[in-house]
RNA sequence: GUGGAUGUAGCUCAGUGGUAGAGCCCCGGAUUGUGGUUCCGGUGGUCGUGGGUUCGAUCCCCAUCAUCCACCCCA
């Protein structure tokens, strides 16, 4: 599994900052399920014969003999308690989720066992707008993180789940005729899962699919004239987007609209995020029958994404203000002390103070280490005039000595930011 | 799940069938209370883990785990 850092964590805490503050201004609210479902949800959801349930599972059986699961994916979940808890009775939910999901696959770059997701499901919408609000909001979020040029927006309809099964019977019958091209890994999604195989890479294969019937070509209208509007929507928008008809998804539960994001910066795991409308899926699972759209992103891809084209902002890693430090035993006692009233004087001044004593010198190395644009240093003399020296460690700029009382109105103008009510 | 590569100090990497090294980092020093350069010195490694071959293995063999790349799959 894959430990995230100290020097890591300020570029997810920038991350997550900008997904929640995104959420809110759509007006989505958080919804927090368990990591752990029986077995059954995710078998029923997600689908028997899919890859992540047949193999990628993290199951066990728990003391009362249960089949428990850690959950592969988010929104199994979500559906399940927002029917346990009346969320989806006769009202329209608007709902983001962000947290681990486990899958037992071979770990690569952007493809980890444990790994972590951000997704958005909304439920009660059946009309191509909300699809279209979805995928709006995602291409807002590339937006603010700078990263709407480096990502593509593919979609494709699936169709109702009858025309999208009638479909599939036309396609296992097409491919039947054509046994002889398909190599062993098509074979077996023939029965698996036959649309998979219109997104095969082998290159033996390209004829027998180009000829294979399009999907497109065999929506029912409803499905259509969805499809229709979306794009329109996302024409009058400005969003770009190519059709792709080979685009599947990999999950049982999804109809009509499906779409993904790619980027091509980080190797094979291009997917950054992907979705699209499950509108059988809670009826499945024993509610009412419920339209829904969502997707979900892969935070370590996007976060790898970020750095990869150097797309952290400074901010996201703001340096201490001051790194406070006291010469001897009775210094440093000071030194906690200025650190405390200075804190409480400054909510937003960000001071760290020296422990573990060491040499006058060796603390100024610290203080430079630390990164803090100013050191505040205590030593005999200042503890006998009640002052403290400011020293300026990031611009050539002779040391000053100042009271205790006047240093905390100083900082702001020391510092040249405001730190907050004094 | 398949194929391949890698696994030696905190990091990046050398190296040898006889119980290991460099650079960076870290710590200390170059006289009195001042960093970012330089110089000197120092700490630090069950050589991924478990077996086997051998008088003896970090180096050879097997297994296992982890990471990376591709496939597969997917976020």
């Amino acid at each position: 599994m894959n430990d995230l850092l100290p020097n890591q964590s300020p570029l997810w805490q920038y991350f997550e900052g900008q997904v929640r503050a995104l959420m809110g201004r759509y007006g989505y609210d958080e919804i927090r399920t368990p990591v752990l479902e029986q077995t059954a949800l995710f078998k029923r959801s997600i689908g028997e014969v899919t890859d992540i349930v047949e193999k990628e599972m993290y199951t066990f059986e728990d003391r009362n003999g249960d089949s428990l699961t850690l959950r592969p994916e988010g929104t199994a979940s979500c559906v399940r308690a927002a029917m346990e808890q009346g969320l989806l009775h006769n009202q329209t939910q608007r709902l983001w989720y962000q947290g681990p999901m486990f899958r037992h696959e071979r770990p690569q770059k952007g493809r980890y066992r444990q790994f972590h997701q951000v997704g958005i499901e909304t439920y009660g919408l059946e009309g191509p707008d909300i699809d279209a609000e979805v995928i709006l909001l995602s291409a807002r979020l590339w937006q603010q993180l700078g990263l709407d040029k480096h990502v593509t927006l593919e979609l494709n309809s699936l169709g109702s789940l009858d025309a999208r099964a009638a479909y599939r019977d036309l396609l296992v019958a097409y491919f039947k005729q054509h046994m002889d091209v398909l190599d062993e890994d098509s074979l077996r999604r023939l029965e698996s899962n036959p649309m998979r195989i219109l997104d095969s890479k082998n290159p033996a294969m390209v004829d027998v699919i180009e000829g294979a019937p399009k999907l497109m070509d065999h929506l029912d209208e409803a499905s259509r004239t969805h499809f229709e509007e979306l794009t329109a929507i996302l024409d009058a928008a400005g969003i770009d987007y190519v059709i792709n008809p080979r685009l599947v998804r990999g999950l049982d539960y999804y109809s009509r609209t499906v779409f993904e994001w790619t980027t091509t910066a980080l190797g094979s795991q291009g997917t950054v995020c992907a979705g699209g409308r499950y509108d059988g899926l809670v009826e499945q699972l024993g509610g009412k029958p419920t339209p829904a759209v969502g997707f979900a992103m892969g935070v370590e891809r996007l976060i790898l994404l970020l750095e990869t084209l150097e797309l952290v902002p400074d901010e996201a890693r703001p340096p201490l203000d001051v790194y406070v430090l006291g010469m001897d035993t009775a210094a440093t006692r000071s030194a906690l002390l200025l650190g405390e009233q200075l804190r409480g004087a400054l909510p937003e001044l960000r001071a760290q103070v020296h422990c573990g004593g060491g040499s006058f010198k060796s603390q100024i190395k610290k203080a430079d280490k630390s990164g803090a644009r100013l050191a505040l240093l205590i030593g005999e003399d200042e503890l006998a005039e009640n002052a403290v020296t400011v020293k300026f460690m990031r611009e050539d700029r002779e040391q000053q000595r100042l009271s205790r009382e006047t240093l905390a109105e100083m900082l702001p103008a020391l510092l040249d930011r405001p730190l907050g009510q004094a």
